[in-house]
RNA sequence: GCUCCGGUAGUGUAGUCCGGCCAAUCAUGUCGGCCUUUCGAGCCGAUGACUCGGGUUCGAAUCCCGGCCGGAGCACCA
């Protein structure tokens, strides 16, 4: 019986329907779970080096929440490693997320609240929920592995605290103060985690006015419930720390926060974490952070890329846990949408041929307009001088031997032995089947270096108009693709290529 | 190895919680055609996916079990 036969033969017998309501789909980002008012949400960066897509995700998703609940968004330094701190990174993190159009409103840095983590530590062995561990960490590991309590396991808070009293005036790697769990925990990561540890290296930021330093999964608890975090955004590889911060969560009877964990994101081509990155940059492969071929938001912005494509990219990929995989063609695809409305085109040609057009009617010779946007007259025109010489792409000629040309907007060519001067219309050019293709005047022009995504450089030359190009600007050469202006030197244009 | 988690078109994503309206959404790509003084855009069309095998059920992308594949974690990093 098909579900129709049977919806009718029910009514027949009197059968309501009972409707199940379905939740409503509303379309764009997945709800937060629990949202009770208004959200408080952070983008927390480890300060050791600009930030990356795969940062932009968190910052882009935080950030759209708070928007759509309302709330506060707040950004937090986690630099409570000393030895993995770039001090560069506390200011090219607020360029990048500026450039993400990510606002915050609150910032904390993280070494400036050391005490404060002193003080929970400190509590929290009052509570008898934390003890100092002086056992070499293969032995903790080896009874850990065991669900065995180590022998540091059993003292009292008194000696807990009187340990932790001493422990400035200890070794680096002497002890440790580790939080109670469960030593059942199926996980063994999970049990008795660290979270006090002595790091005998001076804070690029604090200097050494401490010794005794919280490891990542204690300040990160403290001050997500200090700072009254309802939803905490993170990767999926911080799924145990969720489940490690969660005792601590209940060991000081504080509300746990709803975690939300996304899957990583990989980059077509790219698979340059930070460091495997800044290596590169001591080596002098690439040129810095925002090497076309790297995945920083500032390599991405050089190449012209807007934020507003990657703002809907994350927000496409929004938070499933899942892995994904960012194609470089998908971004283009985005970036298109938004560029093509607003890029003024210009003629550059690469690979540059000069050619002195024969018979070319004095007539024809002179200033040559065209429209900076095909679809948009208002946007205004680009003067071209037209003599009869011009520079055409190598490629173009070579491909149209013995053929007719048309130079855009100017006269129609025959490539032969010598190029000769062959018709002025548009109509005879369509009759010729001809080509038509972008020129340069060799009267008046700029050189151009266009640097593509990995890093080559091509060189020709652009027409005179580009001066009125702004550092910045993206803007389409036509029929070689979008490109932003990256720098001008002398007479000499350096673009970034986009995409076509 | 141990613990946990995933797998929808080339890529990303919706649908999975609560089975039927899903011969499965949208985006991007790709391929045709039209159009266009750019190889850009636009218009029209096409393409293409529920990891596999069992089970439950009248009915499975959706629930259960197993396989396969993939990922994360197993630090005195974050």
């Amino acid at each position: 019986m098909s579900l129709e036969e049977q919806k009718v033969e029910l009514s027949k017998l009197g059968v309501q329907e009972s409707k199940k309501e379905k939740k409503t789909q509303k379309k764009g980002l997945a709800d937060l779970p629990r949202v009770d008012g208004e959200v408080v949400l952070r983008f927390a960066p480890n300060p050791s080096g600009p930030l990356h897509i795969g940062h932009a995700r968190a910052a882009c998703l935080n950030q759209e929440y708070v928007k759509h609940y309302g709330g506060k968004l707040i950004l937090r330094v986690e630099d409570t490693d000393p030895r993995r701190v770039d001090p560069e990174a506390y200011q090219m993190i607020p360029e990048d997320l500026k450039w993400l159009k990510v606002d915050w409103q609150e910032e904390v840095i993280q070494s400036d609240r050391i005490k404060i983590y002193h003080q929970y530590a400190e509590e929290l062995i009052g509570l008898g929920q934390a003890y100092m561990c002086t056992c070499p960490g293969d032995e903790f590991k080896t009874l850990k592995d065991r669900c065995q309590a180590c022998p540091c396991r059993d003292q009292s808070p008194e000696e807990n605290l009187e340990l932790w009293k001493k422990m400035p005036e200890m070794r680096e790697g002497e002890a440790v103060l580790r939080v109670k769990t469960d030593l059942n925990h199926k996980n063994p990561a999970i049990r008795d985690w660290v979270a006090m540890r002595i790091v005998e290296k001076e804070h690029p930021r604090i200097g050494d006015d401490f010794k005794v330093y919280p490891m990542m999964n204690f300040s990160v608890a403290v001050d997500d419930h200090l700072m009254g975090v309802t939803h905490v955004l993170r990767g999926k590889d911080h799924l145990a720390n969720s489940e490690k911060q969660k005792y601590l969560y209940q060991h000081f009877s504080w509300k746990i926060p709803e975690f939300i964990h996304y899957g990583r994101l990989k980059m077509e081509d790219i698979a340059l974490s930070t460091s495997q990155a800044r290596k590169g940059i001591e080596d002098g492969v690439y040129q810095g952070w925002d090497d076309p071929r790297l995945g920083t938001i500032r390599a991405i912005a050089r190449r012209g890329i807007m934020q507003e494509a990657i703002q809907e990219l994350m927000l496409e990929i929004g938070v499933k846990i899942a892995d994904s995989t960012v194609s470089w063609k998908k971004i283009y695809g985005l970036n298109r949408n938004l560029l093509e409305d607003k890029s003024n085109r210009y003629f550059a040609v690469l690979n540059p041929v000069k050619v002195e057009i024969q018979g070319l009617p004095e007539s024809l010779k002179g200033n040559i307009e065209r429209l900076k946007h095909p679809d948009y007259p208002d946007g205004g025109v680009r003067e071209l001088p037209f003599d009869g010489v011009v520079y055409l792409d190598q490629e173009d000629l070579e491909n149209n031997r013995s053929k007719v040309l048309r130079l855009m907007d100017a006269v129609n060519i025959f490539i032969g032995d010598e190029v000769t001067y062959h018709s002025a219309s548009l109509e005879e050019a369509r009759k010729s089947d001809a080509r038509i293709v972008h020129w340069v005047p060799s009267s008046s022009n700029y050189q151009v270096e266009l640097v593509m995504p990995d890093a080559r450089i091509s060189n020709g030359l652009i027409e005179p108009a580009s001066h009125e190009i702004k550092v910045g600007d993206v803007v389409q050469l036509e029929r070689v693709g979008f490109a932003r202006l990256d720098s001008i030197k002398d007479d000499k244009l350096t673009f970034y290529y986009a995409h076509k």
